[in-house]
DNA sequence: CCAACGTCCTGCGTGC
DNA sequence: TGCACGCAGGACGTTG
């Protein structure tokens, strides 16, 4: 299967500074819910007369901050995205939630229905439970140490366990794994001081990358002023099953892990 | 506490 | 050509 790939970290990041620049300062007239679900908490219309002050993102979740209080959360799962309406030249199908303004109209499009929103008033967060931002200036080689050393999974799902570090998901665990040189099966706690510092140097440096690369674009990731992220020129691993390893040459295998494809190279990872 | 697994969901690739 | 089927995967709830 190509494209149909997911938004993590560093898309996430992308659409929060994209959509910095479209809606900060802007007030909601209307909005329009046509998959009721995908609200899961609060209700979308207590936006209406509220002006956006700020977007960020903390692991994969968005918050969006309006005035008085009011915040309203997204997670994009598999297959969520925002797009700004003003750039559509076609119709959009899978569009479930609409969010207009006077000069412009936000949509959150999705096509498997698994992302979510959330309004809140009374300062309750939907993401209480995430671990630590690899981003953070606390995600220190010691925080990761701390995180791993009581872990008896594989490597792999730790980094792709959110309450244990936040943002990591499929491709960005196979890629930073590639780039620590350490084989995505290790048992989590079996690693060595030196290979924590390298793992973490290879998240601190796959993740930057790839933010300034603008995300690696998929089919369901598209920047909402047309220009596509260009970081799956980059991948090393990721779905490159059978191609030469950028550094020795020996093919890239494919495995499945708590059923999820991991790739890596078996010379370089160990 | 930790780990493993099923569930949600739809589009697409595969095989008959 | 058409149709059934299985796979893709992030987060969460349940179970062990």
């Amino acid at each position: 299967m190509k494209g149909c790939e997911v938004p993590e970290l560093p898309e996430v990041e992308s659409i929060c500074r994209m959509l910095t620049d479209r809606i900060v300062g802007r007030k909601v007239v209307s909005v329009d819910v046509s998959l009721p679900r995908i609200i899961r908490c609060g209700r979308l219309d207590s936006i209406i007369n509220h002006r956006f002050s700020s977007v960020y993102r903390r692991g994969k979740y968005i918050c969006f901050e309006l005035d008085d209080s009011l915040k309203m959360f997204a997670h994009l799962r598999m297959t969520g995205t925002f797009l700004w309406k003003d750039d559509l030249i076609e119709t959009v199908s899978h569009i479930r939630v609409e969010i207009r303004f006077e000069d412009g109209c936000l949509l959150y499009r999705d096509v498997r229905t698994l992302g979510g929103i959330w309004i809140s008033n009374d300062g309750t967060e939907p993401w209480q439970t995430l671990g630590i931002d690899p981003l953070d200036e606390e995600f220190t080689s010691e925080a990761l140490a701390k995180r791993l050393s009581k872990r008896k999974m594989a490597v792999k799902q730790v980094l792709m366990n959110q309450s244990i570090i936040a943002g990591i998901g499929n491709i960005y665990a196979s890629e930073v794994l590639f780039s620590a040189g350490i084989d995505p099966q290790r048992i989590a706690c079996s690693l060595t001081v030196l290979e924590i510092e390298r793992l973490r140097n290879a998240i601190t440096s796959v993740l930057s990358a790839a933010i300034n690369s603008g995300g690696t674009t998929f089919r369901d990731f598209r920047l909402s002023d047309g220009k596509d992220g260009a970081f799956q020129e980059f991948l090393k691993v990721y779905r490159k099953a059978g191609e030469a390893c950028s550094r020795c040459g020996t093919k890239i295998r494919r495995i499945v892990q708590a059923q999820r494809s991991s790739y890596l190279c078996p010379k370089c990872q160990r």
